[in-house]
RNA sequence: UCCGCGUUAGCUCAAUGGUAGAGCAUCCGGCUGUUAACCGGAGGGUUGCAGGUUCGAGUCCUGCACGCGGAGCCA
């Protein structure tokens, strides 16, 4: 008998097949049974009739329990009852091992219980739809870059003292050398990259030790960051509404039953299409006021007041030129106005908050170099940054994508700690 | 760090200051088309921890721990 996965079944209809999974769930009526099993590939239904099996094997039945293996080998059955559409009638069963008191039962459960299991919880129908999404997700994000001519080029994890501000960063013991903290950003190295191969981005984990509480914080999150020479503010916000575009286009068509099953809104998805509106900081603020928020010049938008932005919108908004001084040293500022930094921040639609943050950078040797002294930082730690304006400096520019707040806004989720597998936060770093 | 809420059976939750309970899970029995099946039965408790008030505390008070929601923070 051929060995095949669940989601095969529908080209083995009418034939006998083997298939290897777990129980998710059993019903019993006497003299028929049902177990739904799962393969990681889907779920579908068995069924056991006593009077068409040995008695030996209809009664293993009784020794499965919640979430054991076995091997079961039967006729597919096209099925409209079925949870999955097809049904197995069962010639044999084999167990392979019995689970005992397996701790995450079909009845609700609470978050800290579920987190506590989430070794376990992966298991799970809404976590497996998820999950999905977010390998879609990585997949045309990839995809989009590397059809772009786009150069993937790692950055490393364990940095040097470099960013100001260590308060916010992991640190570690490094032999000889001091100290060394996980990263918060690839972008720097980035930049030395796209000098290199004129398009470039990195992808990877992304640290940050701050003590934020809310549904949009990690300590430990991925970034996709693109960084492009020879690019302006406006050709960073023409890439990060091309790339956004495609990415939820592309779940949209690929992860449909994904996204039924988490019962997300998918009209509102399909409306994420290019152009996405831009609007310039006092715009912004214009509509904080006229929404009754006391908004002060030269701030940074809080939580609420992005979600008061970007619910005036039906996709995702990019508000540009922030004030410099909330803004990195490494922005360059803009030259009709200096209180100003061509910065971009994307905002998703219904209150999904910042999945992007962007701008041009700085090209400029002398100007530069001035930022590093106004932030007080080392300069010999930025040498190597430095060298990038010293030889054939050029305008570049780049943004930083979140990829769990992009599937949570997706996925329409409630937390982000349910967009990433064994998530990192300040009161968790288990399992 | 601050504000608010919470912690009772394996899980989700009840319980006027007066005998700690239900559903699910588990175990036993019944049922030939179930869909978080259903029906009957059984076992299962240091009420987060430490004090205090009271004849009597799951319930009221104080402290601590942990969790949840939010704020701040988030170059």
């Amino acid at each position: 008998m051929k060995k095949i996965y669940i989601e095969e079944l529908n080209n083995y209809i009418g034939q006998e097949i083997e298939l290897s999974g777990w129980v998710t769930h059993k019903r019993s009526s006497g003299k028929i049974r049902f177990i739904v099993m799962r393969d990681g590939s889907g779920i579908c239904q068995l069924v056991l009739i006593k009077n068409q099996l040995p008695e030996e094997t209809f009664n293993k039945f009784d020794e499965l329990t919640q979430e054991s293996s076995f091997k079961v080998f039967g006729l597919v059955k096209k099925e409209e009852r079925a949870p999955g559409g097809f049904e197995i009638e069962v010639r044999n069963l084999e167990i392979i091992h019995i689970a005992k008191d397996y701790p995450i039962t079909p009845k609700e459960h609470g978050v800290e219980f579920l987190m506590d299991h989430r070794h376990l919880w992966l298991r799970s129908s809404r976590q497996h739809a998820i999950l999905r999404v977010r390998h879609e997700i990585i997949n045309a994000i990839r995809t989009f870059f590397n059809n772009k001519g786009f150069i993937l080029v790692d950055a490393p994890i364990l940095t040097p003292a470099a960013c100001e501000g260590t308060t916010t960063l992991f640190e570690t013991e490094y032999f000889d050398l001091g100290k060394a903290y996980l990263t918060q950003s690839g972008q720097l190295y980035a930049e030395a990259a796209a000098m290199a191969f004129g398009k470039v981005y990195t992808f990877g984990p992304t640290f940050r030790a701050e003590k934020s509480k809310t549904r949009r914080h990690l300590t430990e999150f991925w970034m996709v960051e693109p960084e492009v020479a020879f690019a302006d503010l406006n050709d960073d916000m023409d890439l990060a509404e091309e790339f956004v575009e495609y990415i939820v286009q592309t779940v949209i068509k690929n992860r449909r039953k994904e996204l039924e099953y988490l019962e997300r809104d998918i009209s509102k998805l399909e409306k994420v299409q290019r152009p996405f509106p831009r609007i310039h900081y006092e715009e912004a603020i214009e509509i904080l006021r006229k929404n009754g928020i006391n908004f002060e010049w030269g701030n940074d938008f809080g939580g609420t007041d992005e979600t008061v932005i970007s619910e005036q919108f039906d996709k995702p908004v990019m508000v540009h030129h922030y004030p410099a001084q909330v803004k990195a040293f490494y922005m360059k500022r803009d030259p009709n106005d200096e209180r100003y930094a061509l910065a971009v921040d994307m905002l998703a639609p219904e209150g999904y908050g910042e999945i992007i943050g962007g701008s041009q950078r700085e090209d400029d040797y002398e100007t530069l170099l001035k930022r590093i002294e106004e932030h007080n930082l080392p300069k010999e730690a930025f040498e190597w940054y430095l060298d990038l304006r010293r030889y054939g400096s050029v305008p570049h520019a780049g943004f930083g994508l979140g990829i769990e707040r992009t599937v949570a806004w997706i996925c329409g989720l409630e937390h982000v700690r349910e967009t990433i597998p064994f998530p990192r936060m300040i009161y968790r770093n288990t399992p």
